[in-house]
DNA sequence: TGCTTTATAGTTTTT
DNA sequence: CTATAAAGCA
C-alpha cells in the first residue's frame, strides 16, 4: 500500500529529491513529474529523519494542497503525513494572523472579504468620496489597491490622497480595520507585516518550519516571496543557510496580470543566493510533435531559462494548422471532427478538450457540439459562492462571529424585510462613519434612536435581540453550531422569503439545496475540525474556486476550457482554437507590453495535449455582433515547420470522404437542416 | 419594494 | 450581439 521508491525517479527528478539542505530551485518543465516530485521530496526528507511537523509545503491552489496531501498519505505513513504542512499561501497567513494579528492592530475575529465584499465597500467609498463630476470605475479602484499592497506602497502618502484614487485607497484601509476585516492581499500584506515587525513572531514560526517547500514560483507575487524569505531565512549572523525549495516553470507564468512576477524565478539566485539548480525536461505526457512545437515556439521569448523538453514516446502526428473561414465553420468542424474521431479512433469524449482564449468563444462550440448530441463540459463560470443565497447565509453567520462586520450586517439587516428601510440603514451608516463605530453598535445607540420612529426602533430591537441571541446560542460551550445556522434561517423567515421570491419551483429547490449543502458541509467541518464557526468561515473564504461540472456529467464529455484554467492539466486530444491576431495575442497585451506571456499561454495550450493536437485560426469572426476580418496569429509562423501541417477546413470538407468522414458530412448536414428548420 | 427599461462595455481568475 | 448593472417606474 504505501512507501515509495527513488527507483522510479530519472536522475533530475533524484537530485531534486535527494538534495535537502539550502535552497534549491527545480525547473520543472511541463508534464515532467512536478508533482511526484514534490510528494516524494516530502516523504524523503521524513525517511531521513526530519519531523514532519518541521515541514511546510505551500502551494496557489487548495485543490494543489488536496491533491499533494493525497499522494503523500499513499506514499508515508499516514499519521506522518497528516503532521506535514500544506497549506495555500492565503491558508498559512491566516493562521499567523489569527494568533498574532492584535499586533496590528486588528482583533483576532477579523473578517476575511472576498472580492464581491471588496467591491462593495469599495463601490461605497467612491459615491461617497467623489465629486459630482468626477468617476472613477471600481474595477480600476480595485485593481490599484490591490497593485498598491501588492508593490510595498503599505501607507497613502498624504500627497497620494489629492487624487480621488488615493483618496478611495486611503478610506478603503481605514474603513476595512474599523469593520475589522482584511482583503485577500492583506493577508499576506499582514503576514508579511507582523513577521517582519515583531522577532517573537518569526522565531516562533522559524522555529516551527526547518524546510519550505514552493509549488508553481513562477506565480508568486512579490509579497509571497516576502514572506517565503522571511519564513525560510535564518536569523543574521547565524551561518545557516535557508532549506528552501522552490518548484516552477517560468515559461508557464501566465498569472503576470494579477500581479506574478516571473521575476522571482528568473532571478531566484539574487533571493537565495548559490542554489542547487535541478531542470526536469524528461516529459511524460506528450509526444515529440507536440513537444517540439511547443520548445520552438517558447524560444521566442527573450526573458526565460533555456529549456527544451524531450520524451520517449516517439514522434506522433504532425500538429496540424487548420484555417477556416469563419468561427461558425471553426466550432462545426470541430465539433463534426469529434463526432468522427470518438468512432473511428474509438476515442471517448472526455480525451477531447478545446481550449480558447476568451470564455465567449465556448458558446458556438456547446451550439454545435448540442446539435450533434456531443456531451461537453465547461470548466469555470459561476461559483457557488456568488450565489445570493451562500452569500447571504455567510453573512448572517459573519454577524455572529464578528460584529463589527458591517458589509455584512448590511447585507442581512432587511433580508428578509423586517420593517428596516434604506433611509434608515444610510442614517445609520452616516451616524457609523462620525461616531466611528460599526454600525451595529450604532443600532443600539440612543442619541442615533432619537432620530427614528418608534416603529423603526421596535424593528432594530427585534433586529438586535435576534443577532444577540443566536450569538449566545453560538458561544454555548458545545452547542451545535450548523444547527444555529439552520435555526436562524428558519427563524428569521430567510428561508421562506427565499423560497417565495423564486420564479419556479425547481429554482426554489436548488436554492434551497444550496443552503442546505452549504449546512451540510459546515456540519461536515465540525466533524474534522474543532475551530467552530470561525473557522469555518476562514475556510469558505478561502475556498472560493468554482465547483467542478454539475453533478450528474462528472468527468465525462468534451472539455471546454480557457488556456488559464487548462494549465496543469492534460488531453489526449486537444483542439486550440481562435489564434488570430488580436486574440491570441489578445489586442490589449500588445497596448500592455506582454506579448511574452501570450506565447507562454500558448505554449501552455500545446504542452496540453498528449497525443494529438489542431490549432485552428478563422479569416473572419464574429465580434459585437458582426463578422470582422481576422488575420492568423503571429505565433504561427513560430513554429517548426518540419513540425507542423497547414490545412484548410473548406478544402477537407470538399475532398473525396470516407466512410465515417461520410457520417459526419451527413451530420452537418442535418445539423444545417435543423438549423434552417429551428 | 420589486420589476422593467435603458445604458454600456466587452481577456484571462484564485485566494 | 448579449450580459450586466444602474436607473427609472408603478
Amino acid at each position: 500500500m504505501s512507501g515509495f521508491s527513488l527507483f522510479d525517479l530519472n536522475p533530475e527528478q533524484e537530485q531534486a529529491v535527494r538534495t535537502t539542505e539550502g535552497p534549491l530551485l527545480i525547473l520543472a518543465g511541463a508534464g515532467t513529474g512536478k508533482t511526484r516530485v514534490i510528494t516524494m521530496r516530502v516523504a524523503f526528507l521524513i525517511s531521513q529523519g526530519v519531523d514532519p511537523s518541521h515541514i511546510l509545503a505551500v502551494t496557489f491552489t487548495n485543490k494543489a494542497a488536496d491533491e499533494m496531501r493525497e499522494r503523500l498519505a499513499k506514499m508515508i505513513e499516514p499519521s506522518q503525513a497528516k503532521k506535514v504542512t500544506m497549506s495555500t499561501f492565503h491558508a498559512l497567513c491566516v493562521r499567523i494572523l489569527r494568533q498574532d494579528i492584535e499586533k496590528l492592530g486588528w482583533k483576532k475575529n477579523f473578517s476575511i472579504y472576498d472580492e464581491g465584499d471588496q467591491m462593495g465597500l469599495i463601490k461605497k467609498i467612491i459615491t461617497r468620496t467623489a465629486a459630482k463630476d468626477e468617476k472613477l470605475d471600481p474595477n480600476v479602484a480595485k485593481n490599484l489597491i490591490s497593485k498598491a499592497k501588492n508593490n510595498g506602497w503599505r501607507e497613502v502618502s498624504p500627497g497620494d490622497e489629492k487624487t480621488l484614487a488615493g483618496a478611495v485607497f486611503a478610506r478603503y484601509q481605514a474603513e476595512l480595520k474599523t469593520l475589522n476585516a482584511v482583503d485577500f492581499d492583506d493577508l499576506l500584506l499582514l503576514a508579511v507585516k507582523v513577521l517582519s515587525e515583531h522577532a517573537d513572531v518569526r522565531d516562533r514560526w522559524h522555529r516551527r518550519f526547518r524546510y519550505l517547500m514552493v509549488d508553481e514560483f513562477q506565480d508568486t507575487n512579490r509579497l509571497q516571496l516576502e514572506l517565503v524569505s522571511m519564513l525560510a531565512k535564518p536569523a543574521e549572523g547565524t551561518g545557516g543557510r535557508p532549506n528552501v525549495a522552490v518548484v516552477g516553470d517560468d515559461d508557464q507564468s501566465i498569472y503576470g496580470w494579477r500581479g506574478a512576477e516571473v521575476s522571482n524565478i528568473l532571478e531566484f539566485e539574487a533571493h537565495f543566493p548559490d542554489p542547487v539548480v535541478v531542470k526536469l525536461e524528461q516529459n511524460y505526457r506528450s509526444t515529440n510533435a507536440i513537444l517540439n512545437t511547443a520548445n520552438f515556439l517558447i524560444k521566442n521569448n527573450p526573458r526565460r531559462r533555456p529549456k527544451k523538453l524531450w520524451s520517449s514516446a516517439g514522434d506522433g502526428d504532425k500538429v496540424r494548422i487548420v484555417g477556416m473561414s469563419d468561427d461558425r465553420q471553426e466550432a462545426e468542424f470541430i465539433a463534426n471532427e469529434i463526432a468522427q474521431r470518438s468512432v473511428t479512433e474509438s476515442a471517448p469524449h472526455e480525451e477531447f478538450a478545446i481550449l480558447f482564449r476568451m470564455n465567449a468563444q465556448s458558446r458556438l462550440l456547446e451550439t454545435n457540439l448540442r446539435q450533434l448530441n456531443i456531451p461537453y463540459r465547461i470548466i469555470g463560470g459561476k461559483s457557488f459562492f456568488d450565489r445570493r443565497e451562500v452569500k447571504d447565509l455567510l453573512a448572517y453567520a459573519n454577524c455572529l462571529v464578528n460584529t463589527d462586520d458591517d458589509v455584512s450586517l448590511l447585507r442581512i439587516i432587511n433580508t428578509p424585510a423586517r420593517g428596516i428601510s434604506s433611509n434608515t440603514v444610510e442614517k445609520a451608516t452616516d451616524f457609523s462613519a462620525k461616531q466611528k463605530c460599526s454600525v451595529f453598535d450604532v443600532l443600539t445607540n440612543e442619541a442615533f434612536r432619537g432620530t427614528l420612529t418608534k416603529r423603526t426602533v421596535e424593528s432594530l430591537d427585534r433586529f438586535v435581540e435576534m443577532l444577540d441571541r443566536f450569538e449566545t446560542k453560538l458561544n454555548t460551550p458545545l452547542s451545535d453550531h450548523a444547527a444555529v445556522l439552520r435555526e436562524m434561517m428558519k427563524e428569521t423567515g430567510y428561508l421562506d422569503e427565499l423560497k417565495r421570491t423564486c420564479k419556479t419551483p425547481q429554482e426554489a429547490l436548488s436554492r434551497e439545496t444550496n443552503l442546505m449543502d452549504l449546512l451540510k458541509s459546515f456540519e461536515d467541518y465540525q466533524g474534522r475540525s474543532s475551530e467552530g464557526l470561525r473557522g469555518f468561515l476562514d475556510e469558505m473564504s478561502l475556498r472560493q474556486e468554482r465547483e467542478e461540472d454539475d453533478d450528474d456529467a462528472r468527468g465525462t464529455g468534451v472539455t471546454l476550457i480557457t488556456l488559464h484554467a487548462a494549465k496543469g492539466l492534460e488531453y489526449p486530444h486537444v483542439y486550440l482554437i481562435g489564434l488570430e491576431e488580436g486574440l491570441l495575442p489578445h489586442d490589449r497585451s500588445k497596448l500592455e507590453g506582454t506579448v511574452d506571456e501570450e506565447r507562454r499561454l500558448l505554449y501552455v495550450g500545446i504542452t496540453r495535449a498528449r497525443r494529438t493536437l489542431a490549432l485552428s485560426w478563422c479569416r473572419h469572426r464574429i465580434r459585437y455582433g458582426s463578422p470582422m476580418p481576422c488575420t492568423p496569429s503571429s505565433f504561427i509562423k513560430e513554429l517548426p515547420p518540419e513540425w507542423i501541417i497547414h490545412r484548410d477546413a473548406t478544402q477537407i470538407l470538399q475532398a473525396p470522404v470516407s466512410e465515417a468522414a461520410a457520417k459526419s458530412k451527413f451530420g452537418a448536414l442535418r445539423a444545417a437542416v435543423e438549423r434552417a428548420a429551428g
